[in-house]
DNA sequence: TTGTAGGCGTTATCAT
DNA sequence: ATGATAACGCCTACAA
C-alpha cells in the first residue's frame, strides 16, 4: 500500500482550517512565541478535529534532531536487558524521544553494521549496553559529529564514552552484614547462572563484603568444576567447613533448596540460601518469599536514559557514573540464625 | 552541545568532491538509473573519504517513509520478549529497517500514549505484542493513513489488525507421542510459571495432544491451590494415579527434579521430567539436558518482522497466521521409559 | 547520461 | 503579533 496512502495532515492543513499562516500554526503548537489568545484555541481546535500530529521526520530535518537513541546491546539474552530497555524506554519517552533498539546477536560484523545504520539514522545519542572490542574506530564519527555515547560496563576510562556502572556495594553489604549478626561465619558462593560474571566489579563487592564482617567465602562454579548444581551442593554441605548460607543467583535458588532438602537438612534451620536477583524477571521466577539481594536493573535503566538525555542537551559529563541505590538486602523465610556447631 | 554541533556531511559535499551533481551522486548511489562507470566510481570514492551517510530523516520526509517499525508491548517481562526483540530486529536490519520498541508497561494511559507517539513518528508499521483492551479507536489513524498493523496474540479476527499467532502443536505432540511410546500414560502438567497461560490455544495444544495418545493430563497450578511447587510435587507423587511424567516451565524443573528426589525416587526411573522452553534464555536456564519442549521465539519474531515488512510493501494480507515449525521435542536425560506398577 | 529545479513538512529569520 | 520565505537533505520529474 506504500503506493496510495493518503497524504497525513500537515501543518498546512491545520494552518487552512485554523485560517491562519503555517508560521502562526507552528508557533501556536511549540508555543515560541506567544500568538493571539483566539488564535491559538483556533489552531488547537483545527489539530484536533483534523487528528494533526506534527511528522517528527521533518521536524528532525529542520531541527538536526531526531529524538532517537540508538541502544546497541552487544547480545540479548539476559532478561537484565529486558529491564533495561523497559526503564530507558520509560525515560526516553518521558522526554518525548524513541529508543531504536538494536542487537549485536554476539557478532562483531553486525556490531559494527549497526553502528553506521545508527549513523544513517542520525540518532541523537548513543547507548552501548555491555559493549565488547574496541569502540574507538567505532564512536569517531560520533565524536566527530558531537553525538554523545554512552555506555554500561564495568571498566571505565574509555575515550568518548561515558561509561555508567551500577554499585551493587549497598545491597551486598546490606546482606553480609544481616547474615554476620545472625551468627553466620561462612559463605559459599554459587556462581552459576546470573552470578557467574567476568572477574570485576560485582565479584569484588561480594569478597570486599564478606571480608568486612568477617565471613570465610567459598565461590563454587559448574563452568570449571564440570559439576550439577546438586553435586556442588552436595560437595559443599559434606566438606570440612560447611557452609551455613548459600548465595545463588534467582535461577537456581529453588534447585539448590531443593538439593539441601534431598540431603536431610532443613532450610533455613541447618542452612541459609539467600538469592541474587538482578531483573524483575528473576525476582518472580525465583522462589517466592526467598531472602534475596535485590538489584533494580529498570531503574538503572531510567538513570542511563537520563545521562544520556542530559549529555543531548548539556555535552557529556566530565567524569563516569558510578550508580549507587540500585541493590538492597530483601529478607526472607529461607534465613535463620546461624546452627550451632 | 547540540548547540554547536558540526554539520555532518551531505550529499552535496559528495558531488563537490566526486565533481558531479547532486543528483548524479544520488543516482550513483540509489541505482535507480545507470550512471557512467568512472563518476560513479569518484562518487563512491567521495563517499568513503568524506564518510558520507545518508541522512534517514531527509530521506524518509522525501519518501514518506521512515523505515522504522514501531513495536509496542504492552507489557516487557518475559524472556520470550528478548527473543522476539532479538528477532525482529534481525529481519528488520537486514530490510535497513529500525526497531522503535516500546512498552506501556502495563499502563492503559501509557498504551494510547505511545500509539500517539508511533503516529507522530510515522512510523511505517506498526507490531503489537500481546495487546490488551480495545485496539479500534488506536487503530484508526494509522489504518486511514495506510499503515498497517500486525499484532502476536492468542485470538485472531480484529478488523485492522493482521493477527499472528505462533502454533507449538507439533512440538508438543511429539513430546506425547514420544513419552506415549515410552509407556506412559499418565502426566502432570504443572501450570505455574511460564506454563500458566489464560485458557487459551496452547492449553488446548497440550490437552489435545495428550488426548490424542490417550495420555490421561491433571493440570496443577499454585495460582489456585496455593501450594508450593514442593507441595504440588509431593501430593502428586503421593495421589492415588500418581504421574509417571511431570512437565513444568524451565524455571521450575529444576525444583521439580530436586523435589522429587527428596522424596526418594529417582529422574528418571521413577518419574521423568520434561521442560517447556519458550525461550533462548529458558533453554539455558533450566537444568541441562533436561528434555524439552522448545518453542523458538527468536524465528517468531522474525517471521512476525518479515509480515510486516511484506505488508508495508504489499498491503495486509488476506486473512491472519498460525506460524508452524517454531516448536519442536528434544529427548534429554531427565525422561525414560514408564516404570512398572 | 547529466544537470536544474521543485518539493516533502517543519521551524526560524525576516519584514511588515 | 503575524505572514511570507528560506532553509534542512534528499529524490525525481523534467529539461538539456
Amino acid at each position: 500500500m506504500a503506493t496510495d496512502r493518503p497524504r497525513p495532515v500537515t501543518l498546512l492543513d491545520v494552518a487552512n482550517e485554523a485560517g491562519v499562516s503555517v508560521s502562526t500554526a507552528s508557533r501556536a503548537l511549540t508555543g515560541a512565541r506567544r500568538v493571539r489568545g483566539d488564535l491559538e484555541r483556533r489552531v488547537q481546535e483545527a489539530v484536533e478535529s483534523l487528528g494533526y500530529r506534527p511528522n517528527e521526520a521533518a521536524r528532525g530535518l529542520r531541527m538536526a534532531r531526531t529524538m532517537t537513541l540508538g541502544v546497541l546491546f552487544h547480545r540479548l539474552n539476559s532478561p537484565v536487558s529486558l529491564d533495561l530497555i523497559d526503564g530507558m524506554g520509560a525515560a526516553a519517552h518521558e522526554a518525548r524521544y524513541s529508543l531504536a533498539v538494536t542487537s549485536a546477536r554476539g557478532d562483531k560484523a553486525q556490531y559494527t553494521s549497526l553502528f553506521r545504520h545508527f549513523y544513517g539514522q542520525r540518532v541523537d545519542a548513543l547507548v552501548l549496553i555491555w559493549p565488547r572490542g574496541d569502540l574507538s574506530a567505532h564512536l569517531a564519527p560520533f565524536a566527530r559529529a558531537g553525538v554523545p555515547a554512552v555506555g554500561i560496563r564495568w571498566e571505565p576510562g574509555e575515550p568518548g564514552l561515558t561509561v555508567v556502572s551500577a554499585d551493587t556495594s549497598a545491597g551486598i553489604a546490606e546482606a553480609m552484614s544481616a547474615l554476620a549478626g545472625m551468627g553466620h561465619t561462612q559463605i559459599t558462593v554459587i556462581a552459576h547462572g546470573v552470578l557467574w560474571v567476568p572477574p570485576n566489579l560485582r565479584r569484588n563487592y561480594i569478597d570486599q563484603a564478606a571480608e568486612a564482617v568477617g565471613m570465610r567465602l567459598r565461590r563454587r562454579t559448574s563452568r570449571e568444576s564440570g559439576q550439577t548444581l546438586r553435586e556442588i551442593v552436595t560437595s559443599e554441605l559434606a566438606s570440612e567447613e560447611p557452609p551455613t548460607v548459600i548465595l545463588a543467583g534467582y535461577s537456581e535458588v529453588g534447585e539448590v533448596i531443593a538439593s539441601v532438602r534431598a540431603l536431610g537438612k532443613r532450610v533455613p534451620e541447618d542452612v541459609s540460601v539467600v538469592s541474587f536477583a538482578d531483573s524483575r524477571f528473576g525476582a518472580v521466577a525465583q522462589s517466592e518469599h526467598a531472602a534475596a539481594i535485590d538489584v533494580d536493573s529498570f531503574e538503572l535503566g531510567r538513570r542511563i536514559a537520563a545521562v544520556t538525555l542530559e549529555a543531548i542537551e548539556n555535552g557529556p559529563p566530565s567524569e563516569d557514573l558510578r550508580i549507587r541505590g540500585l541493590s538492597h538486602w530483601s529478607p526472607g523465610v529461607t534465613i535463620g540464625p546461624a546452627p550451632r556447631r
